[in-house]
Parts: C-alpha cells; structure tokens; sequence
DNA sequence: AATTTACGCTAACATATGTTAGTACAAAAG
DNA sequence: CTTTTGTACTAACATATGTTAGCGTAAATT
C-alpha cells in the first residue's frame, strides 16, 4: 500500500500517535491491538515498528505530552498576580478546554495512565501528585484569605478534576449543549460552590 | 488443593465474583486474566468454570449488580416527600457511601462497563441513561421550585457523578482523611454549589 | 543518474489468553 | 455404607497479541 500521509509538517509518528490516541480511548490500552491500530493508520501491523518502538512507547508519549501541558498551565496560573479564586478558574477553564479540544489525549492520559510501565509509571504518578499539590495549594491560601469556604482542599481539588474529566460523557452524549455553554455550567457549580 | 473457602453462607461464585471484582479494579477487565483470579482465588483456572459461564459473565454480574441497587435507590428517593436539595443529598450520599463500602464493585462497574457484551451492554447503558434523566430531573424540578440555581441539569448530574467516582483517588491516596469528613466535603461542594 | 535512506510488505516467532474435555476424589445425600 | 453430586486437577485447544527478520521499492539526497 501507499505510505503514512502527513498533513502540515507533522510526521508519520505523529500520525500514528493521533490515531492510537483515538483508539486507546475508544478500547482501552489493553483491548487496542497493534494490529487494529494499523489498519485505522491504512499500514500492516509490522510497519507501525518503522517509527515506534513499543506498543508503550505510543502510550507513554501521550500520557506526558498531556503532563508537560499541565505542567507548563501551573507555572503559568501561579505567576500570576492574581486572586485564588481567578487563578482556580483559570486552571478549570483550561482543563475544560482540554478535555473538549484534545479530548482523546486527554482521556487516555486520565484513565489509561496505570498501563505505563516504569519507569514511566512512577514519573508520570509523581508529577500527578505534584500538580495535585500545586491546586490545592493555591485553594488553601484562597481559605486563608476568606476568599474560599474553609473546606479540605484535597477533597475539593479531586472533586474538580474529576468533574471535569466527566465531560468525557458530555462527548458521548447526543443532546450536546455546546463547548462553550458546558464551560460556563460547570464554572458556576464548581467555582461557585467555593465562594464564601 | 483444597476447594475454595466459603463464609456465612457466600456461595463459591460468590467468592469468586468478590475476587474478580478486586482485581478487575485493579487491572482492568481487559488486562485481568483467568490464570490471575483464580490464583487469588487458590485454585486453577480452569476449576473456575465449575463455578462461573465466563469471564464475561463476572462482569456483567458485577455491573448490574450496581445498577440494580441504583435503580431501588433512585424508587426510594423519588417517593419520598422531601424537597429537591433533600432528595439530592441523599443520592450523593448513597453514592459516596457505595463508593466507600463497595468500592471495587462500583468503581468497575463505573469504569468497565464497556467491555459488557451484547445484549448485557445495551440494557446497562440503557439503565445509566435512564437513572441520569431521572437524575436530572429531580434537579429540574428544585429549579422550577427556586431551590436551586438555574443551571443546566444535565451538566450538574454530570459533574456530581464524576466528582463521586474520583473517590477512587481517594482510596489510593496515604492521607486518608476520614470516610464521613470526605462526604460533608463533598455535600459542602456539591450540593452547596447548586443552592441557591 | 546513482546512491542511500525511509518505509512498506510478508512471514514467522513466542507468549498469553479464554475455554473445553476428561478424570479423580471428597463431600453430601440416600 | 453406597451412590450421587460437586468441585478440583491436568492437558490441551484455538486464537490473539506484540514484535522481529528479511526483503523490495519508492522517495530523498548527492
């Protein structure tokens, strides 16, 4: 058959990442086939090794390209000079905007990420951990401030990110409310449910 | 080997079912095999099928057996004469505490109901779409009655849900705080985020 | 135009997996 | 005690899976 196409400067790995990020959401890591991955690619199973290493490899790539993307939204949001509350609703629209734009990606990187093998999987859970810290941080110097409910921040920051990674039934849904609504939705319930 | 241990009058599939549910968590359903559940059952795997039709059948046995509780739970609430916010603390708190006490059972029939087989998988998703709108529809019904802020119905179902099953995170994480502070956090967020 | 590189193919491998057949023996029922 | 039933075992199966080896050809480079 023909060769892998690429569109705008992205390589035949990049492709395949896309289409096994699609295919991972769709069955899960394990379910997903090599095989099945290089038919969506338009290519014989043996080929996909021309460009990756491991069916790993691909899983990995995806969870931490995600990662970095976060990584990268903290060192942003807390540079800035700005309130709690303005900085939690920035790291909610953000993530919001991930999950409605990248959402494949996204997904396997939330649900898909216990699949890594090391030592990627400590990595990956220990930045996890960290960028879960960095939240609740700035929810904790939002109560101190009175800005926020005296609440535990734990709990509030797992409760947001978790909501937020429910958008995944939002995609599945057939009465969509658009992006843009959904974003405001869930804006007025989780940010508002902090407020003092 | 000696057969498997049963207690207070638990059949063997029982067993057998609270195992696979267990490592059906922990693994995935599609990662989990039959070798695996039967060496923490304590026997050979294919003494397993004295006991049970299929892998598959773990499943689905495991699925409905959530969704049923579910559905009388969702009975019990709508007959009772309360207002909307009443009715909605009691669903969150019957799901945090599922999530609590029966946790791998919950948390795969949560996460791994896709890999149900026909006709198993319709009829489940069927039943998730109907207890959603049923859902829904008791927070509709708080809007109208202005107990409630008027927000899309379907997103706050969506983000209560979510933000319930990410107890898993929870059950990981070393600072445990405790069962029933976890819930009033999350009444607190939750339902105090919709009142109005 | 000649050479090198990139990339696709077929074939095959080793292993893992769900499941069945057939057998032996312990527990329960009579 | 004898019979029947339940339950465990070993062996084997068919299939699916990730991956490698080796080869041919189109594309890129010189």
């Amino acid at each position: 058959m023909g060769r892998i196409k690429t569109e705008n400067n992205s390589s035949r790995k990049d492709v395949i990442i896309k289409k096994a990020a699609e295919l991972f959401k769709e069955k899960g890591f394990k379910a997903a086939s090599m095989r099945e991955l290089a038919e969506v690619v338009g290519v014989e199973a043996a080929s996909l090794y021309n460009h990756i290493r491991s069916k790993s490899e691909l899983l990995h790539l995806i969870c931490f390209n995600v990662a970095n993307r976060y990584n990268l939204m903290m060192d942003e949001v807390e540079s800035e000079k700005t309130t709690s509350l303005q900085k939690i609703e920035k790291i909610v629209r953000f993530l919001i905007a991930g999950m409605v734009h990248n959402f494949e990606e996204v997904y396997v990187s939330d649900r898909e990420w216990k699949y890594l093998t090391e030592p990627y999987l400590s990595n990956f859970q220990a930045q996890r951990r960290a960028y879960r810290k960095r939240f609740a941080a700035i929810i904790e110097d939002g109560i101190k401030k009175k800005e926020i409910k005296k609440i535990d921040s734990t709990t509030a920051v797992l409760i947001m990110l978790h909501a937020i990674s429910g958008i995944e039934s939002w995609h599945r849904s057939k009465e969509k409310i658009n992006g843009k609504e959904l974003e405001e939705n869930m804006i007025t319930i989780l940010v508002g449910g902090l407020r003092k």
